[in-house]
DNA sequence: TTTGTTCTCCCTGTTTTTAGGGATCTTTTT
DNA sequence: AAAAAGATCCCTAAAAACAGGGAGAACAAA
């Protein structure tokens, strides 16, 4: 008979919490020892080097911490956990910036039931897996080298920003002026300027007020 | 005996379905009779007047058709059913139009497990229900009359807007320039300035950017 | 009829943003 | 050790936004 393989859920709604563990107590090999909230609840939990799971199911969007924080946290962990992104989201770069960060298996909500049970079995066994719709995209992404589908939630370029970067935009959002940045943030106004076309670029809009429309689309508060 | 209630979701992710199943499978007067993953999956069964169920579990993000839509869909049916709205956000704005739309209960997914029977208890019951961080918020928002976090949307400030400016301010949020503007409604850029310069006045802000987060906290789309 | 509002346009400026660059130093990653 | 990424600053120059006026025509309300 094989070893038990324990797991841990990090995700910040109990109903998708709930789900995994529906789906994963109909398995005798497979057992949920707990669930974490936030991200911050993970890498407390996984700071305690008495502390070890073989997987770690992460959703992306928690807050303090999101899926991105915790796995450039967890990877400095010798004992790092397999993991195993839960997201909504089907982007193919999100999944590609997850792999780089080290996670085992990315598999999408709405694909999520049936496959979970096959990922997790995967990842223990030292492969990497993904939902299909998900190798379906990586596969178009990687001979295209586009972008297969259009109406992807881009939240995840927040994540290509810097910290200063980040500092920057949340005073633009609050109607500073480069001149008044530059006071607040004790930088010189050509700085601030960098940053500011820094984020037009990174972020792709054409405008400050296009600054102002993403960051509050994807909750920069 | 009681009644058997039955039980409809409408949910594109497949995972949270499961959860709810799982919750509402512990329960022997309730059943879950089937799911839908799109909005327009929901509009279309129902359009069969023979399709009934006691309850519909309701998720405002779907792919085709969203919650809104299909709320506003169904309220044209004679045997509209209970509607419970289980939602990511805890706006009470949010929760607000949806009651004018007609649904009978609003969950958070942050706290759906524990709540879910409850909410659909009461709603059969012919009451309404709301998780317990909906109803503090309702309350303070009805007390206050205003919006519990910090900012207050004075909202009433775009009723002072003309036809002109609010055209004006839709297309500025769409980041567009003075120049593009004033070709696109076949203006002079003198005149769309003039509207600008009144926008800045009347909703009090800065500059675009201040346009921008008024806009769309006060959903101006 | 007078008053007020809205829509339209113009003028004169100043300030701010946007668009190209490039450069130095530090920290992190490879 | 070398390469990459980040933080900081500078220059030039055009484009856009902002500020404070005025002003005529159309239309509705007092």
């Amino acid at each position: 008979m094989n070893k038990k393989i324990y797991v841990h859920i990090a995700e910040d709604h109990k109903i998708v919490i709930e789900g995994i563990i529906a789906v994963i107590n109909n398995n005798e090999d497979i057992e949920v020892k707990g669930y974490f909230l936030t991200g911050k609840e993970v890498v407390d939990w996984f700071d305690n080097k008495k502390n070890k799971t073989d997987v770690l199911i992460l959703d992306i969007n928690m807050p303090i911490l999101d899926g991105f924080d915790v796995l450039k946290r967890l990877r400095k962990n010798v004992s790092m956990p397999n993991i195993i992104i839960l997201s909504s989201y089907n982007d193919v770069r999100i999944v590609e910036e997850m792999l780089k960060l080290g996670c085992k298996g990315y598999i999408t909500k709405s694909n999520a039931g049936e496959h979970l049970i096959t990922a997790i079995k995967t990842v223990v066994e030292g492969e990497i897996y993904f939902s299909d719709d998900i190798q379906k995209d990586l596969l178009k992404y990687y001979v295209d080298k586009k972008i297969p589908v259009g109406d992807a939630p881009d939240s995840f370029l927040l994540d290509s920003l810097t910290q200063r970067e980040m500092d920057v935009l949340k005073l633009i959002i609050k109607q500073h002026s480069t001149f008044e940045i530059a006071d607040i943030l004790c930088l010189s106004i050509s700085t601030i300027d960098t940053y500011r076309k820094s984020l037009l670029r990174k972020l792709k809009v054409k405008n400050s007020v296009g600054l102002a429309m993403y960051a509050i689309k994807n909750k920069v508060i």
